[in-house]
DNA sequence: AAACAAAATTCTGCATACAGCATACTTGTG
DNA sequence: CACAAGTATGCTGTATGCAGAATTTTGTTT
């Protein structure tokens, strides 16, 4: 089964702007970056481009174009002579990555503060409620993916786009470990606290305890992934 | 006069670990963007893979790979169907990119004054000394290196590769406009003073009045730089 | 002369082909 | 039986060829 263009996600493409044409090389890196992330493709593996071209039903051209873009990303490293490595990122670079995450999302919050509107501010709580709905249910998953949209709202609504870049790059490196690490043992009712003061600081748009919340949210989530790395 | 791996910058070599051959992608992604951030290639050009390619000595197909790399670190955008494009910024780009890395020197600062040894300090000391040497002779190219020396140096004290590398990509973007911002007009004076606080603050171990210089001096950066973008 | 349409050219995107290097295997020797 | 050297296979890295999209040029019409 081939790879074809039209498999990219839909939120892949950037709807503002001039519509573009999707590409067999985003397709590619989209697809790889799953496997990745999903572990079908596991750290310190050693990508065969003959074998995973095929696979993908593409040659090894755009293949190759894929790998250098994810290996910029910091996904994969390549080794001169030998091809694209599944990065293997040790606890210390986990732990230090979201140190950095943790600062990244605090700024974010302050800059949301000053920068979002009402309106914005507003879509936050609604997913905010939403999330309490699961949580009363203990419905894990949907639990999971809103709380994912909470954060990734608090950095759109600083509106700050270098920002938003250099946090997806580093969200994407540990997104594989957020996906195995989601089991953990959670300290859920912590984690909710920890919410209902971020929507409440967001509300009363007072970045100083947003971000400390955030900061604070973080090394939270470290003790939850750690024992995992 | 072809490009060849042996035209990779010293710099570019990890010395540490197994000593890893030259490649051609790495020289030719080296080479790009040196051409984008010396305005060699201007921001808003199309890339031609002929003529580029001829240019640097190389065929298209290693030369579309470095160009996928760089796309992936944000100096290049890809128009499926018309290649790439050196990125042209925004002003605002320009200005939510450096309050980003004021925040990430920010928190390098404060975890150099927990990670770095007595003799990493030591070292920046020096390299302050230095520069001030070069301010006392109004020397501007070596005080402009030594300073951003000392930035690095900073970064590397943090001891956090994550933020090391972050840092890197978003100060890569910003290479060009500080090029070409060098010849602002500069309070030199002011910079300089910044600059005797930084390292007193890093001496005493003082993160919190590091993380403030740090941020507040790169306040003063887009003040100089602004009116160049 | 200007605007539009159509053809020709040029460029990108992808596949394939080939050369050189790395690795695994085999075979010979101590 | 163990180890080393030579051989063989297979993979990566680079160049080239081809098809289709984009752009430019040219011709035609108003």
């Amino acid at each position: 089964m081939a790879l074809e263009a039209a498999d990219l996600p839909i939120g892949d493409f950037d709807t503002r702007g001039p519509i573009l044409r999707p590409t067999l090389h985003d397709a590619i890196v989209a697809r790889v970056r799953d496997m990745i992330i999903e572990g079908e493709l596991a750290p310190g593996t050693r990508l065969h481009e003959g074998n995973l071209g095929k696979m993908l039903g593409v040659s090894r051209t755009p293949l190759r174009e894929a790998v250098k873009f994810l290996a910029s990303e910091g996904l994969l490293e390549l080794s001169p002579g030998k091809g694209a490595v599944v990065r293997q990122f040790t606890a210390k670079d986990v732990h230090d990555s979201l140190i950095v995450l943790g600062n990244m999302e605090g700024l974010a919050g302050q800059l949301a503060c000053q920068n979002a509107s009402d309106a914005d501010i507003r879509e936050v709580r609604n997913l905010h409620d939403r999330m309490m709905d699961m949580y009363a249910k203990r419905d894990r998953l949907p639990y999971f993916k809103l709380n994912q949209n909470i954060h990734s709202a608090i950095l759109r609504l600083s509106k700050n786009e270098a920002l938003i870049s250099v946090h997806n790059i580093l969200q994407a490196r540990l997104k594989r470990i957020r996906y195995i690490g989601n089991e953990g043992p959670e300290k859920w009712a912590g984690a909710v606290a920890d919410h209902e003061e971020m929507i409440e600081a967001l509300e009363a748009r007072d970045g100083e305890r947003l971000s400390k919340v955030l900061i604070a949210h973080m090394d939270k989530t470290w003790e939850r992934v750690k024992h995992a790395v």
